[in-house]
DNA sequence: GCCTCCAGCTAATATTTATTAGCTACATTA
DNA sequence: TAATGTAGCTAATAAATATTAGCTGGAGGC
């Protein structure tokens, strides 16, 4: 069971490295500083230095489907989702997106992981999908599938989540200069407020309306 | 003039190749490669491989300064700022704005340049600097000084900044992924039809109103 | 208490890679 | 045309670095 644990933390120096230098950048030596081992005993725990990498994008996407599985907001095809959630609050919305919002910053895997994608996402075409996927188009899209039961077109449900996801989006490169959590959060608050009126204009009123 | 020619060669070959792998990862042997010449010959032109690097971004935040005076939304402090553009029309802001994002996608070395931001964003304090100031808190300060005018609070001006650029930003990341142009700059014409509209909230109806 | 296993170590290797030394051919200038 | 400078080349160097080989000490089961 030491054994796992140097395995762990092997994998968690080596992803706080990668995430800020870049996969080639870090020399196994430098990991293996990380963990206060030498570098030959890194290969007691993994075959090679892609391998070590390989084993963090297997244990992001791991953790991730379990982690779907907590939120009640379910993935699915879009018409299952349109038609279960026919008419989301936003505060359901609004809890939702913030939880996402301080995973992505706060949860020191995810948040490393986050910006290994950003590092890496020209290069590996599986972490441009993966960029995508948990970044800018997948979020989006799932906005989109929840904002199309409420619109006119598809295009008009894409734009709304453009509005909707863009910003939180633009919060997450604010927060990573600032590293100031709770004015991200009020930001993506205020945010929501405004759509939310915004979005009375496209249904009855549904939405919770904040201030302003 | 031959020399100044292959100079500019190295640099752009070199920055294309950086702006996918990053610093770290591509080799004076491949940029050499790139511009048909071997590696030692690449020493005729610059002292180091940072030295290229470093040309890069002096040759980078030289042109964006000649940029800077071909368009008319100037820069200065917010005060000259607000009072000189008490009443931005939102067709001007619109006609920036794309040109600003047709430039960090489609003009080729601003391209590559964005995206070796991103890359060594983490790194490299100046590079950070860089890409705040050309990407993300940059833009949003600039249009939070268009927006302190119109806007009750500096609070407010930054929250609309944040709504009006987050989906320009985000547009970025999809742009990346689809190379789709046209869908990008039609995307971000709804986007400012829709924010004209919003706006006509916050003062009396000056900006001109797109569809819906 | 002995045996086995294995995580960690040191030493060695083979490759990559930035950079230098020194040569050559061509182009420009006097 | 002779002289000179220089962009390119090949060959060499020195450092870094991923990975392997082989040893060792201690922990856990018998």
């Amino acid at each position: 069971m030491k054994k796992e644990d140097t395995k762990q933390r092997i994998l968690a120096e080596a992803l706080k490295l990668f995430s800020v230098n870049g996969y080639d950048a870090v020399t196994v030596e430098q990991v293996a500083a990380a963990v206060s081992i030498k570098a030959p005993s890194i290969y007691k725990h993994y075959r090679s230095k892609r391998d070590i990498f390989d084993s963090i994008v297997a244990c992001m996407s791991e953790m991730d489907m379990e982690r779907a599985k907590e939120y009640e907001m379910p993935e699915g095809t879009s018409e299952e989702m349109a038609e279960a959630y026919q008419d989301i609050p936003m505060e359901k919305i609004r809890v939702y997106t913030k939880a996402m919002f301080l995973h992505w910053t706060e949860e020191p895997f995810s948040s490393d992981f986050r910006k290994l994608l950003t590092l890496e996402q020209y290069r590996d075409t599986e972490m441009a999908r993966l960029c995508q996927q948990y970044l800018s188009t997948g979020p989006v899209e799932y906005m989109a599938d929840i904002f199309r039961s409420m619109s006119d077109s598809d295009e008009t449900a894409w734009q709304l989540a453009l509005e909707f996801y863009g910003p939180i989006y633009l919060l997450y490169s604010v927060y990573d200069s600032t590293q100031d959590k709770t004015g991200a959060l009020a930001a993506i608050d205020r945010h929501i407020d405004r759509f939310s009126v915004y979005m009375e204009r496209f249904r009855g009123g549904v939405a919770k309306a904040g201030k302003s």
